[in-house]
DNA sequence: CATGAATGAGCCTTCATTCAT
DNA sequence: CATGAATGAAGGCTCATTCAT
């Protein structure tokens, strides 16, 4: 598909990129425009068509390609020697704090994307959404001893009201930084606060 | 600033509305086109503009008209006698699920508001949301009895975890009900899960 | 023409009036609009188009209507014992600038007309000013002993060059005004200089 | 800035630079429309805009190429040998008549532009005007003879009066011509006028 | 491979003017 | 007399995409 694409210079890949990525950060899809895209990455516009068939195709690889970076290295530096629940997920929430620091670019993109996604592309990427999803749930958690979990409800349903819990969680903080005047994200309240819930999680959901 | 909108008779007014909530609900705000709703409502190019001095206070005006509906009939129909918190939300989800029912496309597009708001309204709407989830939170759950709770673990954290679990719960039923071929929605089996988390939840959190 | 406009209530004939000059002056015919008109006037779009047919209409009567105050003036202020010619011309340049200061908004219309007038009114407006000049300098020259000139050269040509001198030097002053930050105009200065061109123009061209 | 447009092949240059002289001399700049530029031009709406960011860059393009050719011309054609100051004024008065025939189109729009300046290039053209004017005076009289002027008047202000005379009388002969059924300018007479001119001045400013 | 000129539909908005009330 | 809702053409401008070179 983008085969094309991946074998020019990495350099110029890198520039097409990250035009791209900043692009779409700051406008969303709808309003990015392609003519800032080339501009930015110096190229010409019939390049941009050339490899890629039209801005939504543009746009789905550059999510595919952001995402595969977050989530090899977040895999990466999980250790699944780890087997108790609450201790793997700290980890996953502590390494995803990283990552924001390490590629900020890239994770307000992928945000972005969770968000914003505009009418033309919301069927493609809610199926990604959901897809994307169920893999990580499944990858993140392999190995962990369920057995401490306590017997009289349901294990899945657990896991996902804890889930939740983080997933809101965290949306809020980022809201929150949105609406100070400076959009810093304030890592240290998150991980404190994290570190309260995670508390009562264990406290109310273990044996 | 709308009351020359609201002299208008009831039909026409309806004509608009209706034609609006339409467009943006499926196009979202950046792409949806004024050119599109005046068609669809059958008026002029310059009548539009006449009531609302542009795009965004259009989208401003329909918004409010949405929301001031959902939640007038909303907390009409909350019975504030009962004070055991789950059942309450039992109460609000019910009315919730009866409401999707009978005013699907307002209902879509206030959903719609809340994922998709383009760079050009964000400010706007960043603001608004706060200030109604806020008010909401406060009176859905006026009167009810906490003491009920659990003592060892603090309520304003048990309190968002609940909700965000249901929050997170019928977001995912929509999302499911967008892949299905029929855009159906499954109240029955939304209610039924709904309950067994409130079992769960009810028995976890509750003295 | 204008007979229903002029039995209107004084008052708000000179609301319609004012709110007019103000737009067009500020604007100019083609950019001025009518919908600010009636804004700033308080009164309703159909009643402006009772009034004046159309936008052209209104203008040419705002236009006459200024015309009519500042030209009635001048002449009921200039002295025609005086039979010199330069003591006249000393007299109307005074009168003029006095005017200037009573006046603003009447005059700084007129001034906007007789330069930015749009293609639309053009042609009626070129004959209505050359009959205007012809009129005035007729009228404002009555009486004068021509006697004094110097008898070698064309009388009718001396006028011209004199007249052309202090148009072009009070045009040249007003575009000096509108180049300075605060648009003010300085009289004084330009009184003074008038002067000095008046004793050269009175050597060569006097006997 | 629009080496983008000079780079086009000459014929749709001009085709283009044609269409918007034609439409800005006959409407001005505010009522000059892109839509009819583009259409006289042959050309897409587009294409008007990727070379020309905005009407006011391609007005502003247009005014310089104009003034650029005429001025070039014109001093291409003055004969710096000749010292005595009204024999080069009659000079630059015949050349200027000459390149009205034969330039008449862009004689006009450059005129248009002095005279009728929409407030959105207002600022911008002050500017330029002075600018120009300047640099005009400065060059046209480059190696002239002063001494013949008489000694008891302001030089300065003599040759003020000369240019100004011979200014309003074009302006005059060019406000005579639209008022004729032809509009055609009658060149002959403006120059046996403007020799009238001479000889007065000539009498009464030299020695 | 690479360019960038060219397209033209579409965008939001403004406006003078009309006309039923 | 007076209102102001209604019109719809026209405005400047943007944009993804194509294609000859």
């Amino acid at each position: 598909m983008f085969s094309k694409f991946l074998n020019l210079d990495k350099e110029k890949q890198d520039r097409i990129i990250n035009a791209a990525i900043k692009e779409f950060t700051q406008k969303g899809y709808d309003r990015g425009s392609t003519n800032e895209i080339v501009k930015e990455a110096g190229i010409s516009k019939g390049l941009l068509f050339h490899y890629f068939q039209n801005k939504k195709q543009l746009f789905l690889f550059i999510f595919d390609y952001c995402y595969e970076i977050v989530i090899d290295e977040f895999y990466k530096k999980i250790d699944f020697q780890e087997t108790d629940f609450f201790m793997r997920m700290r980890q996953a929430i502590g390494i995803k704090v990283e990552m924001l620091a390490t590629y900020p670019d890239i994770f307000k993109f992928i945000q972005e994307v969770f968000l914003e996604e505009s009418a033309e592309i919301k069927v493609e990427f809610d199926k990604k959404k959901t897809e994307i999803t169920h893999i990580n749930i499944e990858k993140a958690y392999e190995g962990i001893d369920y057995t401490k979990f306590r017997d009289d409800v349901d294990l899945t349903k657990i896991l996902k009201i804890i889930n939740w819990t983080f997933e809101k969680m965290s949306d809020e903080a980022l809201a929150q930084a949105k609406l100070s005047p400076t959009h810093e994200i304030d890592y240290l309240t998150i991980q404190r606060e994290a570190e309260e819930y995670f508390q009562i999680l264990t406290r109310v959901f273990y044996k």
